[in-house]
DNA sequence: CCCCATTCTGAGATCGATCTCACATTGGAG
DNA sequence: CTCCAATGTGAGATCGATCTCAGAATGGGG
């Protein structure tokens, strides 16, 4: 035994058992060894009994590939974003592994570093996996051509943290948390309030200047709810739109966000208060105010979006607006399965997944 | 033609055509069709031109699930770990994911959350999915017949950050820089060095009063390198080891590290340096000493392993030893791919990465 | 004693890509 | 003109699970 067992990892060659072999040893045939594992059909008791005995004693488990070339499922998942090593990312995954794992299914990870391209190579290549489907943070709104050629091939698709117009999508309620957020700062007695967001490479350049309101309709993407929620709440308090005191900051050029909270700073009535709209501003924002010692929230107050493992071990904690990137990743599988259970037709619907405010220390009411 | 689209959508379902429907459309047999995309035999220029148009007409994907039926090759890799939404995993996942890429394969990633069902499951399902190979951070150094098993199959696996015997393993060079980060500290005057670190549910409890001596030997953990290198560098110093300054707390009881710190501090001769040798640690121990405002490295010097975007966030700032979890998983793809090529049939092989050491402010001299 | 319904079983087709092999064609050398 | 090598092509097998369908065995009712 243990000279075979030797053997065999020397070969390195262990050739799984196929059903052909548990029916060989269970003395039936293929197709009465299937109806048992697959319980349908009918089946003696003898048969039924000879067939277990055979698995048991092969170890024999079903061939996963062969079962989805001849079923056309795959019982695998895609994940495409922009980074798996993102917090966001990473925990979005997370969810939408648990949910597969109940669905008995596997998700798959691919990384664009929002790129086009290699987001178009990412869909292209699960389509050819077969995979049943997609959860998807597109890179861009506009091109989403590859993405219709998923649900083309009648493959579920779910988009997380964007929206895309006639595709199911997973948002955080972003415009109201942060007009609620802003609500909040005014309440203080905030009336100078800066608005720092990202932008991605691919965005329109008419954003990055500014002109926010010129894609309010449309698909959304995070940062454009979330001035938006900016806005709708400064006019609501009747305070007045100052575009110095908006920006927004490419994604891959993170040596430029500090800049824009200096230049935020150096504005002749510069702001009190900082809502930063998502985790890498809010870092930056922190980072540059530490550096150089101006007091949070005695001179600026800061208010950031995304809650992060840091923000309640520095001093003062930042007080955030959060979303379960988790929570999200599970909801965008519960509705991507729900698609591929074929109750799912209804496309384009919208799931939004709550936030939470968290009020910590770093926002504090305006001296007058 | 636009009608004739509509209709695919509609029903959603334009199926994928397969290399028999290229075939038929360049008026050609699948064999040739194959010869012409495969690149192999004899086929007329002809018969390349029609191929190639029918193919770009078709716009012709091959089928990955039917040809990794009939190569045994899926062009997958797994990844088994505890939680991919932790930092290190999910940066060693983006690591191994770049090499595939390279590699022209694709990741599925499984969480094991430290159980070993879920390992044994984990690996049973890769196995049965065909996939090349399989980069793993084993919950056990003991349990592990179903690694056993996949390697038994003629899987190749590279264990990530722990070792295996038999089994090619990727670590960090833990016991070297541990001795070292040590020495450091000894060399400021430090005597008193506590050691805190984690171990896991599946451990022996052995391991968890203290007895670290008595596993030297064997397979390796992060934890138990580390401590070694704690006692090498105390040993070479001629400084006693007191049992008291060292603790290894479960990790999946995390109100339990900071009782540990408060403990180590409470001993009567309190250690002047404190030693955390994961990122959970150092978190706690630093939020315990923030909390209490015991001032760091006034009274008591930190240095961890490990780092961690909010170690430059908050003040001080902290030293550590640092691992890139990136490169890990990098070289744990590489390893593997090199024994999927075939060249690996050295089982064994142990990869080190090193890590560096950032010296920032948390540490200072001992006051005589 | 016959017939039909029910129960049971296996041969063979199918999914799609790939590869072997047998069978054409050439063309050039002898 | 003959023959063999080089070149070109397609029929069919293969991978493993699943499913259809034909047919066999059994049993009960008429």
């Amino acid at each position: 035994m243990s000279r075979e067992s030797e053997l065999i990892v020397a070969t390195g060659s262990a050739k799984r058992p196929s059903l052909k072999d548990v029916a060989a040893r269970a003395g039936v045939s293929r197709a009465s060894a299937s109806r048992v594992l697959g319980g349908y059909g009918y089946s003696s008791q003898e048969i039924v009994d000879r067939v277990t005995a055979a698995v048991r004693e092969l170890g024999y488990e079903p061939d996963r590939v062969a079962r989805s070339m001849r079923s056309g499922k795959s019982d695998v998942i895609g994940f495409v974003c922009a980074d798996i090593s993102d917090a966001f990312f990473s925990s979005a995954m997370r969810g939408i592994c648990d949910v597969a794992l109940r669905e008995g299914s596997q998700v798959i990870a691919m990384n664009t570093d929002d790129r086009l391209a290699q987001e178009q190579d990412a869909t292209r290549m699960l389509l050819s996996r077969k995979v049943d489907g997609l959860v998807i943070t597109p890179v861009s709104v506009r091109d989403h051509a590859h993405i219709d050629a998923v649900t083309g091939a009648g493959v579920p698709v779910v988009s997380l943290d964007r929206q895309l117009s006639g595709i199911d999508s997973v948002v955080a309620d972003n415009e109201a948390a942060t007009e609620a957020a802003i609500r909040h700062l005014i309440g203080q007695g905030h009336e100078r309030i800066a608005f720092l967001g990202s932008v991605q490479r691919e965005e329109p350049p008419a954003l990055r200047i500014g002109k926010v309101r010129a894609s309010v309709a449309g698909p959304s993407r995070p940062s454009l709810d979330r001035v938006r929620g900016y806005l709708r709440a400064l006019s609501a308090a009747g305070l007045p739109v100052d575009r110095r005191l908006i920006a927004f900051v490419p994604q891959d050029e993170p040596e430029h966000r500090l800049d824009a909270v200096a230049a935020m700073l150096a504005v002749e009535e510069p702001p009190s208060a900082l809502f930063t709209a998502d985790s890498y501003m809010t870092r930056s924002a922190f980072s540059f105010l530490s550096e150089r010692d101006i007091p949070i929230p005695g001179q600026v107050s800061l208010l950031g979006f995304d809650d992060l493992e840091w923000t309640t071990l520095v001093r003062p904690r930042i007080s955030v607006v959060v979303q379960s990137a988790y929570d999200m990743g599970r909801a965008a599988a519960d509705r991507l399965f729900a698609q591929i259970g074929g109750s799912g037709a209804a496309q384009g619907r919208r799931t939004v997944v709550p936030t939470r405010f968290l009020e910590r220390e770093s926002v504090a009411a305006v001296r007058r």
